[in-house]
DNA sequence: ATGGTTGCGCTGCAA
């Protein structure tokens, strides 16, 4: 059986998530779960919540059990961000060269490393909170910095998060509910703009350019029910990545039922690199864990 | 309806 299992992977491709889980601690038979049912390879999570530490205690042996190396950067309380891979999790950067700070200190916000050849980021922008407030100035000043950092690393390069912005009308249920408000201002969508014009693409929107797509519904009233969301959760992939996608979609199951985090996870599948290199491919276990308690993601019906 | 929910952690703030 092990060569057999050894063989399959690695003529797979890749399969790369990025997923605002809200809450590691309060995400964790969900979170489990899913690494079991959707099986990826590169996963990317923000909001944390938990210091290294804390997550490593928490997480470490489900992870290892499922064959991810993983690499956290947390603060506890707030922010704080991931890696899990099992194709490779090497040369680890936690924040960013220039990575501007909030009231003197550089928060948990942003995490790289290469899996499987590629430089993945796991990115947790700024809220931004209110237009034209220090922390409205500190989200652009964050984003420009971290577009100057992207510009002079490698070729091959996944930025994948929670960028707080919608990159179009296109992205929120109502633009005219957002006037006024951030995640749609033009300053934020130029910031974002500047890594198109870096040769990143919008790997979500470039595979659906039509398509009603969100990745993020408000816990109130009801928002997810009647799909009242935005799409703030983005993949934004350099040509050899982004010329490598054979899917991308939101896994919208994982947003209901029980204790969901109010992001879904975006999943997007690489075919295998043209030189076929994905780095050293960890075999899966030989059959999934269950994980302790009785939370289950429901049967997507829409 | 100036509303609604969740997380952190214990008072109200952040999202």
């Amino acid at each position: 059986m092990g060569p057999i299992i050894a063989r399959r992977a690695s003529l797979r491709g890749v399969r790369i998530v990025t997923w605002n889980v809200n809450s590691v601690k309060q995400r964790v038979p969900r979170l489990l779960q899913w690494l079991d049912e959707r099986r990826p390879d590169v996963v990317c999570l923000q909001e944390t919540k938990l210091t290294e530490e804390a997550f490593g205690a928490l997480l470490g042996e489900e992870l290892a059990a499922r064959g991810y190396a993983f690499a956290s950067h947390g603060q506890g309380q707030w922010n704080g961000v991931a890696l899990l891979s099992r194709v490779g999790l090497d040369a680890v950067e936690r924040g960013f060269a220039g990575q501007p700070a909030w009231s003197g200190k550089e928060e948990a916000r942003a995490i790289s490393a290469v899996c499987g050849g590629v430089r993945v980021h796991s990115l947790y922008v700024p809220n931004g909170r209110e237009v034209d407030s220090d922390h409205f100035a500190y989200k652009l000043a964050w984003l420009a910095a971290l577009a100057d950092a992207v510009g002079a690393g490698p070729a091959e390069v996944a930025l994948c998060g929670d960028f707080n912005i919608a990159p179009a009308d296109a992205d929120v249920f109502d633009p005219a509910a957002y006037v006024g408000h951030t995640h749609v201002t033009p300053p934020e969508r130029a910031a974002l703009g500047v890594f198109g014009a870096g040769g990143l693409t919008d790997v979500l929107r470039d595979r659906w350019p039509e398509e009603r797509v969100f990745s993020y519904w408000d816990y109130r009233a009801g928002m997810f029910h009647q799909d009242l969301g935005m799409r703030i959760d983005l993949v934004l992939a350099s040509a050899p990545v982004a010329g490598r996608v054979a899917a991308a979609w939101v896994d919208r199951a994982a947003r209901k039922g029980k204790l969901p985090s109010d992001h879904a996870p975006v999943i997007v599948d690489l075919d295998v690199a043209p030189d076929g290199d994905l780095g050293p491919v960890v075999p899966p276990p030989s059959a999934p864990r269950r994980p302790r308690g009785t939370v289950r993601l429901p049967q997507s019906k829409d």
